[in-house]
DNA sequence: GTGAATGCAAAACCTTTGCAACTGG
DNA sequence: CCAGTTGCAAAGGTTTTGCATTCAC
């Protein structure tokens, strides 16, 4: 039995994304990407599969994809946004000494709103928490020096 | 009895940040602000009372603040970075529809980390927590426009 | 006195925009 | 078919830099 030919519906894309092969392309990149690219690395990478794209365009379709919910965007500091098309309810930690940025998974979020004293009546539509420190590899590296 | 002479000696600075008028400037207007100015904010409210400051001092100045620890940087997506001399550690709730940031009190920062699965062996220096929604004025009205 | 900070202008950097040509649904 | 997308180059806004002058300690 063979799959349907309907290839073309791609059921993690929203029915109002216009598909065009650049869009196809910098979410492929982002799929198989796990280091939170920034607009330049993603344009440098989907260059290579599809040579014509241009930045500008790498731009366009980023923010069509974050606008429709597939791509988040990652900010931190002043660097270059980067993205990530891990739809997890996740935050960032960023290693002050290597410079990656890796994904760490909610695991309470009911406590989330708790941590915080609001203002009375406001209202909460999104989070964003960037941890900073020093990953496992770098931990150990630093720790190593002095002992 | 007079109060001993010895103003330059500011107790809340660092003893290797040498004091400039412009520095002081700069941090008077920041002690004064509850709003998270931008370094151009800071420039424009500087110059009233120092006109001949110039915007790249500003920055160098706020850069300097910042490395000794006096004033935290804000950054809040990509728009231009904010600075605020609150020292209480804080996150900031922007809100999206009249875009004032304001500060929030942490009130629990050890759970903060413990929310989320972070990698075995990370130590974290630093928390970036940014949070978005509608500030108790904005909820209000947007609110009311329904019922 | 001397290393560091200032002010100015120019440069660097990331991102957006204007526009003619093209294309996906 | 045609609104929406692309590619290019040029503009935009924020932040940094080079350098001569000035200043705080």
């Amino acid at each position: 039995m063979k799959a349907p030919s309907h290839e073309h519906e791609d059921p993690t894309m929203p029915a109002d994304l216009r598909m065009t092969p650049q869009r196809r392309e910098v979410y492929e990149v982002l799929r198989l990407s796990r280091d939170h690219p920034t607009a330049a690395e993603v344009f440098s990478r989907a260059k290579e599969r599809s040579p014509g794209i241009s930045l500008a365009t790498v731009y366009n379709c980023l923010e069509a994809l974050v606008e429709h919910g597939v791509v988040r965007q990652v900010n931190l500091d002043r660097a270059s946004t980067r993205y990530c098309a891990n739809q997890n309810e996740h935050v960032h930690f960023h290693c002050d000494e290597c410079g990656t940025v890796s994904d760490a998974d909610l695991v309470d979020a009911d406590a989330v709103t708790r941590l915080w004293r609001l203002p009375e009546g406001s209202r909460i539509t999104r989070l964003d928490v960037a941890i900073r420190g020093l990953c496992p590899e770098c931990a150990k590296k630093s720790k190593s020096l002095f002992h």
